[in-house]
DNA sequence: TTGTTTGCAAACCTTTTGCACGTTA
DNA sequence: TAACGTGCAAAAGGTTTGCAAACAA
């Protein structure tokens, strides 16, 4: 398990976003381009109002909402991004690594700030139980509810 | 672990809400005990649309949505009721059983099925790596996705 | 009586869709 | 040039809020 996501692992990601848009024979918009680059910086969820202001905010394109969220489709379905619902009714994104590694949320119902959370044990308590059910599991998503160390101590 | 709900645990939980219900110094409108008593008669989550169409089509009261979510937030204010996002975006509301004994969810994406799981090895997991964290945990939620064996067999 | 609960309608917010225009291969 | 991508505006769907009337304690 690694916590940490490089920089070389993020430019792996966009390269490897941009391949398989390109192999699904779609075309290099500027829209999908700026959510591609954006996400590649990520290491966490963003929801889609986030990635629209932080595009809005930087230099050179400003892509409406809609474009943002058909981005996100595409991706999406591609598997190059997960989405996930943390609970409120927003969704959020983040990429999806290649190798499959990934990790699960703790949100904080103080400041609502996420937290990555990875364990090899639960993902293996998770994969077990999979196994023994008449269900075929092919995603899980994990969320912690709770309160941050910061709002803990101010309470 | 119990994998079943039994009628006087219902009858049980439903008791206990009213009781608390009318501890917080909230009177007894018709409409939030329709959505108890209905909720009662549950093992596993219902959208709120569920929950109205139900009293709707039973005779007696006819409560409009606002009522019914205004009872569901109430409900899950009193920690009576569980909130449940499974992904897209409805939620869907369940009893809080007294003693913590909870499940959750596998959701179908052929059918759209919703499966309580069960399984103590995976609590237990959970817990272990909480207790580590430093983030204080009060409550978890876990969705599989995939395919249940009906829609297995049918691709 | 007094404050709570309810139902209706309108408001809100996120997400999706229709459509005309711009752009890519 | 033909198809895809984009932006804007409108629509859709779920949830929340304002308000006046009904109701419980």
């Amino acid at each position: 398990m690694r916590s940490v996501t490089t920089q070389s692992e993020r430019a792996e990601w966009a390269r490897h976003a941009e391949a398989a848009i390109s192999a699904a024979g779609l075309r290099a918009g500027g829209a999908r381009k700026a959510v591609v680059d954006l996400l590649a910086q990520q290491d966490c969820c963003l929801t889609a109002q986030e990635i629209r202001d932080a595009l809005v905010a930087a230099p050179g394109s400003t892509p409406g909402m809609a474009s943002v969220y058909r981005a996100l489709d595409t991706l999406t379905d591609l598997h190059l991004v997960h989405r996930v619902d943390l609970g409120g009714q927003v969704a959020r994104y983040e990429p999806a690594r290649a190798d499959g590694d990934h990790h699960h949320h703790a949100v904080c119902r103080g400041c609502g700030a996420v937290t990555a959370i990875e364990d090899d044990a639960l993902e293996s308590a998770l994969h077990q139980m999979a196994d023994r059910l008449a269900f075929e599991v092919d995603a899980h998503d994990i969320t912690l509810h709770g309160y941050c160390a910061r709002c803990t101590a101010r309470k």
